[in-house]
DNA sequence: ACCTGAACACCGTTCAAGT
DNA sequence: ACCTGAACACCGTTCAAGT
């Protein structure tokens, strides 16, 4: 690793190569001294950037949710609100470390701002009071989390052989008298961890209990 | 800490002490020389019980599924629905832990094979098809593990005062024109973060969407 | 089998110092 | 201001050895 000349640093170029070490070697593996190594200077280089390694996290979650498209105008709302989500669902598909970087650090409230906006304008705009809109927007937003977030995770699961060997064990051994159904529908819990599809079933189910409430 | 004497160590002992050191200093601080220490041995010692620290975690993931009630019978199928979201969740908020051991280790399978069985009882029961339950039931599952685990991270959040402040910093120094919206609901986003109303007005979201595809 | 003790290859972070 | 280098107090885990 070449050494770095001064004054090349920056909060950004930093973000970046943090970002990269993470995705390529997974949230877990990721280090201070790592992203350092990377950038070919001392680990202690880095802390005239950021005061601690939390503090570059934070910068790493808001450099990502940053990249959150603009909710689609002219459009009826059910169709904006499945906009926003898919958009959220689909940055953390590209950014598995995503997931867990909002579920790990406390929020600086910036980050989340903007999918909030989005989606709480839509409602908003739809005829929701502000209470229902504020319960829709949580709603929607702890959906798209842990839906995609266990996507995620079952993904990585099915990628690691040994993982996936021990998690198909366990299935089949699976007392048919304890767990009947678990056991019956095996093949269809299996097909239900992740995916487009799955992820609108649920979306859909939320809107259309929405539609029910419908003001107007 | 005294030292403990010998053949005294079972997988059960290390699993409650390992529970008890993750919810006195949360699920970060915790470590095996600490959970070595606390039991008043060397930190190898663990390792006759247990082939990793990943290993421990699954042992205390399982420890704390296993305390899931069952599904009460006698019931509309809804009320079933809501009691095993309900439990699952209640199970989440006093083992603030659960929530990361779930998202952040591969499954074995065995823990969430008892809410499986569970919810999709009740949903074969309720007349579904097989496919239409398993989806229910990731949806269902996915939307607890993402509401709760969110309602875990705000909690903790409001007990920091430096977090907390931080947060009301940012709401408030939240520009008018860019994000219009949130700064309007503010006060209704506040209060929607999490408790017990915010949950089920997301379970009952899902439910009234699911009653529109009922079957019979 | 059950457990110790030293050692290895890591961490994040502090502190004093250099430019 | 920007960065180095040594040091501190930790990690999980391996390995050889003891009982």
């Amino acid at each position: 690793m070449a050494r770095t000349p001064r004054n090349t640093l920056s909060p950004e170029l930093i973000v970046r190569t943090a970002l990269e070490l993470m995705e390529a070697k997974g949230a877990d593996a990721f280090s201070l001294r790592g992203v350092a190594a990377e950038l070919g200077v001392g680990p202690m280089a880095l802390y005239t950037y950021f005061r601690s390694k939390d503090d570059l996290y934070d910068a790493v979650r808001n450099h990502l949710m940053a990249l959150l498209p603009a909710v689609p105008s002219n459009a009826p709302w059910p169709d904006q609100v499945r906009a926003v989500c898919r958009s959220l669902r689909l940055l953390m598909l590209q950014h598995p470390c995503l997931a867990q970087l909002l579920a790990s650090r406390p929020l600086s409230g910036h980050e989340t701002a903007r999918v909030a906006e989005g989606l709480l304008g839509v409602l908003r705009n739809a005829g929701f009071d502000p209470e229902t809109a504020a319960r829709t927007h949580t709603t929607l937003f702890t959906y798209v989390l842990g839906a995609t977030s266990w996507e995620i995770q079952m993904a990585a699961e099915r990628r690691d052989p040994e993982a996936w060997r021990r998690l198909r064990m366990t299935m089949e051994s699976l007392s048919a008298r304890e767990f009947p159904t678990v056991v019956e529908l095996a093949p269809e819990l299996a097909r239900t961890t992740g995916g487009d599809e799955q992820f609108d079933y649920g979306l859909d189910l939320l809107l259309a209990g929405l539609q029910v409430r419908t003001p107007s």
